[in-house]
DNA sequence: AAAGTTCGTGCAAACGTGTGCAGAAAACGT
DNA sequence: ACGTTTTCTGCACACGTTTGCACGAACTTT
């Protein structure tokens, strides 16, 4: 058995009631009791009951994350940005995956509810809305990252502007001299699909070219294969594209192996463009020119939000969504059509 | 406020014992209160208080899992493979990141000893010696994950064979007519390194060749730019290697990349070969030749030999330790000496 | 010298569960 | 008919904290 307060409280001749305050530096206890106390404490191992503490206090002192898939580098680096905000406080950490399972999910948000964490952060693309509908019934914070299917008042939001992303990725290919620029995207990727792909249109409009059906292909998920499938189909069109804008950068990986393979070369033949900026954008061959999605930026935006919510109570006066702006970066993968 | 079993009592005009005990399946409550009294708590939206039953049955159905990086691609797929098994279970999952930091670490350990999860899996390398004392102190079961630093009766251990792996790629090498074969190391990252290094050295002893020195690199870290300084350095010997083993693929990534911008091409003139063959290792260029380390297996592992520890209560008889094999993957990055 | 203030501490109840024990009701055996 | 077993339920306490309130002591003020 460990060692409880009253254990300490015994020891030291006081109630379990002045250790209590003790420790937790109530005004009321004379500092050299608190002093005595704490030093019996430490020399117990006593280490305090977060159940019996939250079970009285009502806060767990701990935040659901849940996300779609933990491998997802993406995901992963917004999970830091989480980790190293929260690690300093006093709050820890629940990981959870759904994998776009419905059972899943409701088994995970059963055991967040149960564990009543003070609040939860969604990187999961969709949600289920009768989940949804359960978790603000018992009034815990949400904070959606890069989704923007929720309207809903009570749910926080911090995302990236996907749109001028992609219109800026565009234009730096026609500034190049592109003319025949194709999207690659990824249908199951919902509503940051349709805004990247929206904003590759702008960025054609913007610029007097031709929207042409054929150059948008929707690949199914969001992983290098679909890049060499998308890119395949692409490459056997009467009139090829010059360059293209894939999703995010597993899809360019994917689309770079595809022309590569055709014997053809990056970016001499097709210029290439990715999305997300991930570690290893920098190292593949020729290295990649993509756009730089602030991901831990979010991840630490997120949890800082949870935070700033759970700190004043209810005190309200909090933005309820952060619009974060990444940075386009150019590398090889791109150059001028010859 | 939430529902409570006392709630539910009064609405269903029993004691809340009964409630308590309906809920569990008790054997001594009738099958028809059972019945009723689940169907109303259903309706109530009642969700138990984890806190509360932790509280009383000194398991708090949580299990910590300390890494040192998250964003490590590695220790991805080791979450994952612990994720998915835990999933089904009815424990919650505990996520930390050490960072290397001893404050941090110690950190994170108080806060898991607080929530008094029932079991610990480490996937750190380096853990503070006094920091696992206080843990063992407290007597919850400990797995490692690729760490046989510890020796350690009572902790768990799972962990990839190293040595067999590195001594294969040696071999593949060898087979393929390289006589000049060098080891990129990641001098940080300890027993790990080690255990590659000997597979290595064992690889070269059994095809009788000479060990030299000045091919036995030791970077410090295992990420890319530490494969660009090695490679660089190994390049500017009087006589440099035909091939080079290194300690993970991310540091072989970067030793593709300083042999390109060295004017030099992969295989052709150096064959590389990296370890982990993370994700992203079938897409660089060219494809890398790597060892296949059983990620998502280990997690797996680790996971089924804690729940194992925690159902058989001290029912011993649990082997305390689980070793796992890996396999060569051949890609292009590998070839006969030109 | 009495009354009022501060200061430090303890009593007891509460948070939401689980559980040993006792007891009531029902079913059974003689 | 009674005693005995079985079946079901409730009382009361426990788990380890936090906290409103009261209380005694020491000290200040009138």
């Amino acid at each position: 058995m460990a060692v409880t307060i009253k254990d300490i409280a015994k020891k030291a001749g006081v109630s379990h009631t002045t250790v209590s305050r003790a420790l937790n530096d109530h005004p009321a206890i004379s500092k050299e009791t608190v002093g005595r106390i704490k030093l019996l404490a430490e020399e117990l191992d006593y280490v305090p009951s977060a159940a019996a503490r939250g079970l009285k206090t009502n806060r767990s002192l701990v935040l659901g994350v849940i996300v779609h898939r933990i491998e997802d580098p993406f995901l992963t680096d917004v999970l830091r940005g989480i980790e190293d905000t929260l690690n300093p406080s006093e709050y820890s950490l629940f990981l959870a995956a759904t994998k776009r399972d419905p059972e899943r999910e409701k088994r995970v948000i059963q055991a967040m509810a149960e564990r009543r964490v003070d609040g939860i952060i969604f990187s999961s693309l969709y949600i289920g809305v009768q989940q949804l509908r359960y978790l603000k019934q018992i009034d815990i914070p949400i904070v959606l990252i890069n989704n923007q299917t929720m309207q809903d008042p009570d749910v926080y939001l911090v995302y990236h502007q996907d749109v001028e992303a992609t219109r800026q990725l565009t234009q730096h290919l026609v500034d190049l001299g592109h003319r025949k620029i194709a999207y690659l995207g990824s249908a199951r990727s919902g509503r940051t699909n349709v805004k990247r792909q929206q904003g590759y249109e702008e960025g054609l409009e913007k610029a007097g070219l031709p929207l042409c059906p054929e150059y948008i292909i929707s690949g199914t998920t969001s992983r290098p294969e679909n890049g060499i499938n998308g890119m395949n189909g692409l490459l056997a069109l009467a009139d090829p594209p010059t360059a293209v804008i894939c999703y995010n950068d597993m899809i360019a990986i994917g689309a770079i192996k595809a022309i590569t393979q055709a014997g053809l070369s990056v970016p001499h033949d097709i210029s290439v463009a990715g999305f997300d900026n991930i570690d290893l954008a920098q190292y593949v061959t020729p290295p990649l020119t993509t756009f730089h999605q602030p991901r831990y930026q979010l991840g630490q935006e997120a949890a800082k939000m949870i935070l700033h919510i759970l700190q004043q109570d209810k005190g309200a006066q909090r933005p309820d969504a952060v619009v974060l702006h990444g940075e386009l970066i150019i590398r090889q993968s791109t150059a001028s059509p010859h």
